[in-house]
DNA sequence: CGTACTATTGAGTCCGTTCAAACGGGGTGG
DNA sequence: CCACCCCGTTTGAACGGACTCAATAGTACG
């Protein structure tokens, strides 16, 4: 893999790094920093449909389909590299068993829209919310990035309510409601959870849909 | 492709035909019928996460993943033929492109999965409903199941109403105003089309998302 | 030390839910 | 052939989760 990613660029937190409907031919790895993949309605409000995190193929989607169909913009400072499909082409070629491997963590994203598909259509917000807390507890623990009893997460209220299909407003009563039930408390940046099996629990999470057990680490 | 398929079998409507967490050696074409991927939640809601049409795969995503992290249900009576994993792995390794095809395939079902997320999130009832029956007349249009003015649609009200998540009530109320507002009635079995650029206005719907230039048909 | 975000809170409204009941059509058995 | 029943559809009334609008606190940064 690491002969055919090209070196490390920064990106600034905010920057849209991929426009809707962009003709792609490289596939950018996520090294550093949160990004998210959205879509902006006509009336101004954008839901994310995915976050990414460390270690995550941004679009590798766009290896077989040439084109995103949403944007992609940096949540914090990020760090990516990208790796052209014409090398990918030849690595896959080479490495049929890369090749399943790649084509596996595009099947792993659309598990994890599934999961948010659940959630946006039969939890409510603070079970909602509770569940995406508890995915990334999951994803950035994988990568050594989360402790039993919490994670930094730096993000803003407004990205959360964006990635849950909530506003600000209502987004800022679900934490507080989380946090006076002692399940979860979000602030400045960081994650702390008080009670990580009733969290579980107000979530209904389960974490079979993100086959950890066949994740490539 | 042909050669790797078994005989097609016969499933009655309403069986479900995978369960959560099953493991899986094997993949399933669907040939005829209507079949919906579904999570059902404690309190015995159900969220469908997607519904499949004739040639779609149902659960390629198993080549990779080997099991599979939710349900699978026929809607209707519906004929399936399945490929064994081992027989994939050989037809791909023979003909790469061909396993380039079947991974887009994912990655289109990826970016539904992202088309319904939006939908959720930041549509409400009527947009969401019209969204959906905008992408059923585009998918169906490509597999010459659809008519300009409108396509056959098999399916309950409760159906619709666990794909859009949304209470049958509800779903009822949106179809009547969806009705009184000449966009699209959707009415024993049939959804018929008043006025498509006033149904696709109303659903902010725009087809990029299923890459129609590529599907491999 | 101002300026611009971000977070928080209150009040009123609305979309969608819940609970309940009635209606309609197609199948089935007497 | 009709009575009955089941399933799906439709409608009403009351409730509640989430939204809108608006105002006030923090907080970071130049």
């Amino acid at each position: 893999m690491r002969a055919v990613v090209e070196p490390p660029q920064r990106v600034p937190a905010r920057t849209v790094l991929i426009r809707e409907g962009e003709p792609l031919n490289r596939s950018t790895l996520l090294s550093e920093g949160l990004m998210g993949r959205f879509k902006d309605m006509r009336d101004g409000e954008r839901q994310i449909s995915q976050l990414h995190i460390s270690g995550d193929f941004l679009d590798l989607h766009s290896f077989t389909l040439k084109s995103i169909d949403h944007g992609v913009v940096a949540l914090t400072d990020c760090q990516t590299s990208w790796a052209s499909h014409a090398a990918l082409e030849e690595l896959t070629a080479e490495h049929p068993h890369l090749g399943r491997l790649l084509w596996m963590t595009t099947n792993l994203d659309a598990a994890m829209h599934r999961a948010w598909e659940v959630s946006l259509g039969r939890r409510d917000g603070l079970s909602r919310t509770a569940h995406l807390l508890c995915e990334l507890h999951v994803r950035l623990g994988v990568v050594g990035m989360a402790e039993e009893d919490g994670y930094p997460l730096p993000l803003i209220q407004v990205d959360l309510a964006e990635c849950l299909g909530l506003t600000a407003v209502h987004m800022n009563r679900v934490l507080r409601e989380l946090r006076e039930r002692r399940l979860v408390t979000f602030r400045s940046g960081r994650v702390q959870i008080h009670d990580l099996a009733g969290l579980r629990w107000a979530a209904e999470f389960t974490p079979g849909y993100l086959f950890l057990d066949k994740k490539p680490r």
